[in-house]
DNA sequence: GTCTATAAGGTGATAGAC
DNA sequence: GTCTATCACCTTATAGAC
């Protein structure tokens, strides 16, 4: 509170005046970072475009978003460690469309256009390739990069790149002489 | 301090007169819970498998690794949050052969045994997979298997095949027709 | 609304009896 | 070695003056 009383201007009194509780206070800026996000998969799995193009664009914004929002994944991790109730309660609330991208996924499957795999898995990676540099950012900039911060932020924009491509590589049917 | 005294059975001052300082404690358990994982990825390296099965074993026992020990990845974020700069040391001493690595992962290419990949991304890309669910398990639980501890134990176990096939399945050449 | 002062409770660490 | 008592400090939160 001391903190974010200082880089406001103001004082702790202050603060507690304007969000009577620091979780009152959490709440609030947890909810508006939050919801970016699940506004983001949402659109997305709602919208028309085809599975590939909806993958691509969910990188493209996710990872985007995480760029703009480095603090953000530490946050949430927190709240795991914390109180992983009331976040889960949070994101059930919001409804992400789970089941929808779950079908969608075997519906490709069965069109022939991508090889079997479990939609949870698949959720799980696309996240994952894509919040784990954000987290690790400070180990990986010193191990790759010897702290060079503009370095790492290139790896970051190139990755929107590779990320995709490793998700379409590796969603490609095992069999592709159907196509030829 | 106190939690760990009680959960230990001791009081806090016995626990100072063991470890002089709360940074010391954390010194001696950071150490002992990531030089297991340094070792790993070291030993492996260096081995005389196969890059495809070098890939597979890393995935078996840093997977294996993490379910045995569920609190390291909240540990290491946590240091990273707090003290990068202290944990960047830790891991550079220990001296990742990442160099090593990069150079096997552009010699498999040369040898038109994958496609063409940065092996900072690879690298990047098998640990996130890794991790990742073992950090979001209290969400991912929730979400996926209402809760079910079971059940998701099992998905972490379907979860060492299944991130073999996506990398595998990832690298795979462009062209497969050579191998016809 | 905004401040100062202060309460109430928790933390890491130490002194000193046994 | 192990405990109790206590320190100096920090945190969230409130009371009350302006």
């Amino acid at each position: 509170m001391q903190e974010i009383a200082d880089e406001a201007g103001i004082n702790k009194a202050l603060l507690h005046y304007y969000f009577r509780s620091k979780e009152k206070l959490f709440e609030i800026v947890f909810q508006e970072a939050f919801s970016k996000f699940a506004r983001n998969v949402n659109e997305l799995l709602r919208s028309e475009a085809s599975f590939d193009q909806k993958i691509d664009s969910f990188i493209e914004n996710y990872i985007t978003l995480l760029i703009d929002n480095p603090y953000l994944p530490g946050f949430v991790i927190g709240e795991i460690g914390s109180n992983p109730e009331r976040l889960l309660d949070f994101i059930s609330s919001r409804g992400i469309l789970l089941d929808s991208f779950q079908e969608q996924v075997s519906e490709e499957y069965q069109k022939g256009n991508i090889r079997k795999i479990d939609g949870k898995h698949l959720f799980v990676n696309i996240i994952a390739l894509c919040v784990f540099p954000i987290i690790g950012r400070p180990i990986l900039k010193g191990l790759f990069f010897s702290n060079d911060n503009s370095a790492f932020d290139t790896f970051l924009l190139t990755r929107q790149e590779e990320v995709k491509r490793f998700i379409h590589s590796s969603l490609r049917p095992d069999i592709q002489n159907d196509d030829l």
